[in-house]
DNA sequence: TCTGGGGTCCTAGGACCC
DNA sequence: TCTGGGGTCCTAGGACCC
């Protein structure tokens, strides 16, 4: 049983939320600008169409970089970095803060422009999709290349693309020539593409087994591939071992899932200073109820009802724990989620100061396909039944 | 200079049931 | 008498990704 070929692409658009604004400010082109930081204002035209731009060396809070353009990633500067420390790497670098509702905008146009080609599509977060191209005619290369231009077209900006048999491939190869690359990657190319490459820049291999992974003398993708299986199994447990072994040899069968259901809905915050569970009780509970309010705004705007309930804490330390609580009933409701989540509050031991506060709704369901009994049922006495056979359902 | 927010998936133990 | 063996659900934590 041999199935055709595939010929997955895998499309990243380039320091997306960066690019974004780069349209918006193209006064910013060529120069070092930071997206992130959270509760930072938006640049101020002035009358005379001049801009004041924030710089980073202004910046005080606790946010991370979110994106950068190339020119600040060339300062050291990166996604997930410390706010504060990219400010010391990059003082003079313009800061700009998110704007989500923009970068979802050309995240829609981006998507649409690809969709003209085939609706093999799936989503991988706001700028990265895989595509499966197997039934789309045309040499590979060639239809890449009108993907990217159809994208430039509708967005003005540009994207990396790698076409591959898997998953696996497209996604390591959508990174070998960025930015605006065009990348095909065949099984022939995976000794002299794929093994060179460090170990972490396949997608799953995270720092954590990275680590464990140079801590047994194996750094590139090539080792992973010639190393001993009982070595790995003995490290990593079974099921991680095999996928390592698969992964190295560029195999993934994985498909292009066109579209996926939502297990979770969450929100969190974390605060400016670290809170004092009983000093700071008043602005705790305020924002326990805000989240609670959110998720069950997020639930109904998108259509979602759930039945666990979980909340999550960090605490000044970092530690993070969560609790979770299943409810017998489906709900959207902010007040019924406030009172599943102060539940599992009563569980956590407040001992220290909180930095995050957490608040998620899973188990979810389409609303309407609540198959949740209306009221309690009360159990039928039947005269004639088996008192050793379970209660009928 | 302490490290965001929104997700998914996996593991592992215990409860519970047949 | 040393106490099976699955299957599923619930919970907590952690790795990883964008």
């Amino acid at each position: 049983m041999s199935s055709p070929v595939r010929r997955i692409a895998h499309l990243d658009m380039d320091a997306f939320y960066a690019s974004v604004e780069l349209l918006r400010y193209p006064d910013l082109r060529g120069h070092a600008v930071v997206i992130g930081g959270g509760r930072n204002a938006a640049p101020e035209t002035q009358p005379d169409g001049t801009r004041s731009y924030a710089r980073l060396r202004d910046y005080v809070g606790r946010g991370v970089v979110t994106t950068s353009t190339y020119e600040a990633r060339a300062l050291g500067v990166f996604s997930a970095m410390g706010m504060m420390k990219a400010a010391r790497l990059a003082p003079d670098a313009v800061l700009l803060p998110t704007d989500f509702d923009a970068y979802r905008r050309y995240s829609g146009l981006f998507k649409a422009a690809v969709r003209a080609f085939t609706g093999q599509i799936e989503d991988r977060g706001i700028d990265e999709i895989y595509i499966d191209l197997t039934d789309v005619p045309g040499d590979a290369r060639d239809v890449a290349a009108r993907i990217k231009a159809a994208v430039k077209d509708a967005t003005g900006l540009t994207c990396s693309i790698c076409v591959a048999p898997n998953k696996l491939l497209a996604k390591i190869g959508s990174e070998l020539d960025k930015p605006d690359g065009l990348t095909i990657l065949t099984p022939a190319d995976i000794p002299t593409r794929i093994w060179p490459l460090a170990a972490r820049k396949v997608n799953g291999i995270g720092p954590k087994a990275a680590e464990k992974l140079a801590a047994i003398g194996i750094e590139t993708v090539g080792e992973l591939a010639e190393a001993d299986p009982g070595l790995l199994q003995a490290h990593f447990g079974r099921n991680y071992a095999s996928w390592l072994a698969e992964v190295a040899n560029g195999r993934d069968e994985r498909p292009v899932v066109v579209s996926s259901e939502p297990k979770s809905m969450s929100r969190e915050t974390t605060f400016e200073r670290d809170l004092h569970p009983r000093n700071d009780r008043p602005v705790l509970s305020e924002q326990f109820t805000r989240l609670c309010m959110h998720v069950a705004e997020d639930l109904r705007r998108k259509g979602y009802v759930g039945r666990t309930v979980g909340i999550k804490l960090r605490f000044d330390d970092f530690h993070t724990v969560t609790r979770d609580l299943t409810m017998t009933v489906h709900t959207a409701d902010g007040a019924a989620i406030r009172r599943g989540a102060t539940e599992c509050l009563k569980r956590i031991p407040l001992e220290r100061r909180i930095r995050l506060l957490g608040v998620r709704v899973s188990a979810l369901i389409p609303a309407g396909e609540q198959g949740d009994d209306p009221a309690p049922v009360q159990e039928e006495f039947r005269f004639d039944a088996d008192p050793d056979e379970p209660a009928p359902r």
